[in-house]
DNA sequence: CGTTATTTTGATATACTTCAATAGGGGTGG
DNA sequence: CCACCCCTATTGAAGTATATCAAAATAACG
């Protein structure tokens, strides 16, 4: 079903393509996609797709953030993943997608169609294969996600994920969190308060220093290691 | 802080191969892995793997229940999911396994040595967006669990898991858990003790009853969905 | 059948949430 | 450039769902 618009803190404007063009790829395998890729770019707050919409497309992140989010019937909201430079997203075995997408700053996309992708696919059995360890690799992501939200504690929940940032990052020391704090209560399964009552335990303890809302340095970053029960 | 996890029989014994022969697959495409299947089987509590080692073989299993399970380093577990009659598990990108696999039951699984199943695919495109689609199916599930653990209540998730566990089995009416109320609190990130009172409270309430430890009938499935939230 | 593991039930503790109020920051219009 | 406003973040006080601790009841098992 595609979404009727909604309200959305911006009016809701669907992405439309823009140019046509390869844009840089993981691995050489994938390079074969950026043949079929349209770049599209959208506004900070714009939905790139809403959960049950029909799935037609698969992303790659070029610049900016998304989040992905289902929400509950009382509002409740999850955010399952943030999406960073690079990273894929939208492929799914169902008709709809199952979550909506939402893009957290200006944001530029690769959109695929999915029946290029799966022609492509009949072609070069190598794309198969790098789809399949993209998707390994986030079922693994998922799976840490888990134990994350099943097992640990405030502080080890927020110290996980900021050296998971860190990780996804590039640089080692300093991190951007382009999102709120409520989008990353709303990952880690925590309210905005504890989120940012734990930076501050982090930040008294030196662990971390803040430099705006959204740039962190990490000062001590065996000791986040050590709080996040590397797991 | 969450509780390590309790006495737990730890398995100790390793999965040793028995004999070889073709199973029942759930479809076409997969029917050509039987060929390169191998049968074994397994007591209750013995571990499939371990966490770390060399994932060599990727699994299918054909009667009875496993578990697959993460342990932080002060004993706290969390199990990512159990696994079922038909559910394949151990696909990997990574060189190790993520998470150990132990029986719940005895069990019978169909093992693929992965360098076979990576041939096969070379030969068998299908087999690829078989397996692609095995993936998705998982990431799905892993997104909705991660909903599960990160925003709802103890009998939402309690709910939940009795409707999936319903829908996954067979019979809409009568279900059969066969692990211990401690594994079902590591899946559903609650304590053993919660488990056993919100079943309680489901069966005050008339959405369930149980039938012996192990066997549950859901008297209200519109209720017992009502309080899933259903998502 | 006795023994041990598992489940249930009860009483208490606590990590995190909720509710409430203040402070900061970034953009916009004057 | 500054002043205002709105949104986000921080901080505080009180409440609650679930964890923890403890013990009895039930089921599993040799």
């Amino acid at each position: 079903m595609p979404s009727p618009a909604r309200t959305q803190p911006h009016p809701l404007i669907r992405p439309s393509a823009r140019s046509t063009g390869p844009s840089g790829a993981r691995s050489a395998e994938l390079a074969a996609l950026d043949r079929i890729g349209v770049v599209i770019t959208l506004r900070r707050d714009e939905a790139i797709f809403f959960q049950g919409d029909t799935a037609e497309f698969y992303f790659k992140v070029v610049t900016g953030a998304v989040r992905s989010c289902t929400l509950l019937a009382d509002g409740r909201r999850h955010i399952g993943d943030f999406l960073l430079r690079g990273d894929f997203f939208g492929l799914n075995a169902g008709e709809t997608y199952p979550f909506t997408a939402e893009a957290i700053t200006e944001v530029t996309l690769v959109r695929y169609a999915r029946r290029s992708v799966d022609r492509l696919m009949g072609q070069q059995p190598q794309l198969g294969r790098s789809l399949l360890a993209i998707l390994c690799h986030d079922l693994l992501a998922a799976q840490q996600q888990m134990l994350l939200l099943g097992r640990k504690t405030a502080v080890e929940r927020v110290a996980s994920f900021l050296l998971q940032m860190a990780e996804r990052g590039g640089t080692q020391a300093r991190l951007s969190l382009p999102m709120t704090r409520t989008d990353i209560g709303d990952h880690l399964g925590l309210t905005t308060e504890t989120v940012s009552r734990t930076f501050g335990q982090l930040k008294s303890a030196g662990v971390i220093a803040l430099e705006g809302l959204h740039e962190v340095l990490l000062m001590d970053r065996d000791a986040l290691g050590e709080l996040a029960e590397a797991a």
